[in-house]
DNA sequence: TAGTTATATAAGCCAGTCGGTATGTTCAAA
DNA sequence: TTTGAACATACCGACTGGCTTATATAACTA
């Protein structure tokens, strides 16, 4: 997943896509890349998942298929409460431990 | 930012970071890799503002820096609309079309 | 049926990167 | 100041992955 994320012609198709699905020919178009290269990258989006090709009159007509980013999300949630909370994994180290000092912040579930 | 967090190794030290501030010998023990190694991902890690570092007898402490992470949680905002309302880029897009009918499957060459 | 268009696959090149070994560099203790 | 431990950097070989050109496949058209 985050490997095909990696790549930021794949990030702009998923971009395009999420406006509205398109030809191969329209990315190929506006992605400025050869036809063959936009392939391949809809391949590996599709391995993964990501998009759908659905034939329209002899074309391809790609949509966004977003449910698999929910594993990003599903990684990212861990994280997420540290920034969101201003807390790093110092701090959250130090909660758990004995305290030397005064205790700035308290913390849930 | 995609790209740091592409490789499966960083995500690991970043896994382990979460948990608590680890000195470079506990992540080389811990990984099973050799020292230089992580030490050249931690440096990608710190330039990327993922991880900081804090002097410590002689040693080196890495604790997480989360901040960073959510410029992925932005970039993921838009998508995340779509998955959780189980709403794609084709429906989104017949909302703003007159139907024209039930729509068929697809296929694989 | 042949020709044309749209898309997919194949093969090859090149740049970037991961992991390793060897070598600096820094710091604390003696 | 010297030694040794912990960590960083340099450099190298192997692999991966993206891009291009050339070619194959599929579907529409005449």
């Amino acid at each position: 997943m985050f490997d095909v994320l990696s790549d930021h012609s794949r990030r702009r198709i998923l971009d395009l896509l999420r406006e509205r699905p398109r030809l191969v020919g329209e990315l190929v178009a506006e992605l400025g890349m050869s036809q063959p290269t936009v392939s391949k990258h809809l391949r590996t989006l599709r391995e993964a998942g990501l998009v759908q090709a659905r034939p329209e009159a002899g074309r391809r007509r790609y949509e966004l298929r977003a449910e698999p980013l929910a594993q990003l999300d599903a990684w990212l949630e861990p994280y997420r409460r540290l920034w969101s909370t201003g807390l790093d994994a110092l701090e959250q180290h130090l909660d758990t431990m004995p305290d030397t000092g005064p205790d700035p912040q308290e913390q849930l579930p």
